[in-house]
DNA sequence: GACAGTTTAGGACGAATGTCCTAATTCCTA
DNA sequence: TAGGAATTAGGACATTCGTCCTAAACTGTC
């Protein structure tokens, strides 16, 4: 029951196979190979295959829940905190690029197939849209804050796809840079800094 | 080799299993059992499953070229052929909830998994990026023309991953009605109308 | 040192997978 | 209409999948 125990280093390989291959694509036989042990040893600490994923998904609730109050104490501006969201998009690049945003991905997976954990999944993003409402609220914004919250969600996810399907990581610097102005000045700072007639 | 024959058939079911499942969760048997023939027959018209795969990539470029195409010739202004584009997320938003852009989930999959036709799959992005990119040139953004093109891109992409994950059906119709308004004015219309501080 | 409970290894299981073979049937052409 | 090519059905194949069982090894307690 210590934190280095069996049960706890199956729960991070399977969460680092989850997030690169899918649920799908990631075998029991693959999660037993990362953590060295038998496939029979598994199924004493896991009885199913979703009892696993059940249990990546609330780990990953739980770290996300404490980042977020992390950055949530930092005291800096409303603004700020809301640039170390947008900031992981950067700090996690090379992840990214590889396999998408974790979030994104597994969400997208059970929802697609139906799954009885996709909503548990897709409670990532409540956890962060209703820290970006609060944050927003905290701006001022108190009216418009969920929707500001749905529109930054809904802008990094795009930039994180578009920019791991492309290869363009570049893309990805670029955006993110854009959205920590949006946040600063309210404004989207359109390129070239005209207008559309 | 008629448009009927039982390998257009063939073609036609897996794009669509692919489309719902993804396509690691797409079995040989799934698409005989979807075109009603046995799995023998079906080596006889596709050696591997890559080639399937390679098959139903190669026809949804070119399905997109001919749709791409048929918005140009409507010969309504550059802003009016853009909106075409925003508004498929509308019409197509029963299977979109359900099973995400068929674009970015394929493209993101086969990223993921280092496929090797990972590239065709992120072509079809390339198609939209290069016909916006077009369409931008012609409203007189020749300069940014591209980078607006890849931020419409983006931000579809994230309304339909956010709009399927979070099941928020108005989401994708509100924001569709934004990006709308945003070709045309070429600003931003922030919720409520008010400015971030 | 004996014992009970936990943890582990190894493998059995039926089902499903992608691939491939063979033998029928159908179809077109000479 | 006869013969050859194209198409089809059915199943064999090795492998892998999630699941489950049993027996050995380990752990801590009296």
């Amino acid at each position: 029951m210590t934190g280095n125990s069996t049960r706890e280093r199956i729960i991070e390989v399977a969460d680092r196979l989850i997030y690169e291959r899918g649920y799908e694509h990631t075998s029991f036989a693959d999660i037993a190979a990362g953590v060295k042990i038998s496939r029979g040893n598994f199924y004493h600490h896991f009885k199913t295959k979703d009892e696993i994923l059940d249990t990546v998904i609330e780990r990953r609730l739980m770290t996300t829940r404490h980042l977020l109050d992390e950055w949530e104490m930092t005291g800096e501006t409303p603004a700020a905190r809301i640039c170390c969201f947008v900031r992981i998009l950067v700090t996690n690049r090379t992840k990214i690029m590889q396999f998408g945003c974790p979030v994104g991905t597994l969400a997208g997976e059970l929802t697609r197939l139906g799954h009885r954990s996709s909503t548990r999944a897709s409670a990532l993003f409540s956890l962060f849209r209703e820290w970006l409402c609060r944050q927003f609220e905290q701006l001022g914004r108190a009216e418009d804050a969920d929707e500001l919250a749905m529109e930054l969600l809904a802008w990094s996810q795009g930039v994180a796809t578009l920019a791991s399907a492309l290869r363009d990581e570049a893309f990805l610097e670029r955006e993110v840079e854009r959205m920590c102005e949006w946040v600063k000045t309210g404004k989207e700072n359109v390129p070239c800094g005209k207008e559309l007639d």
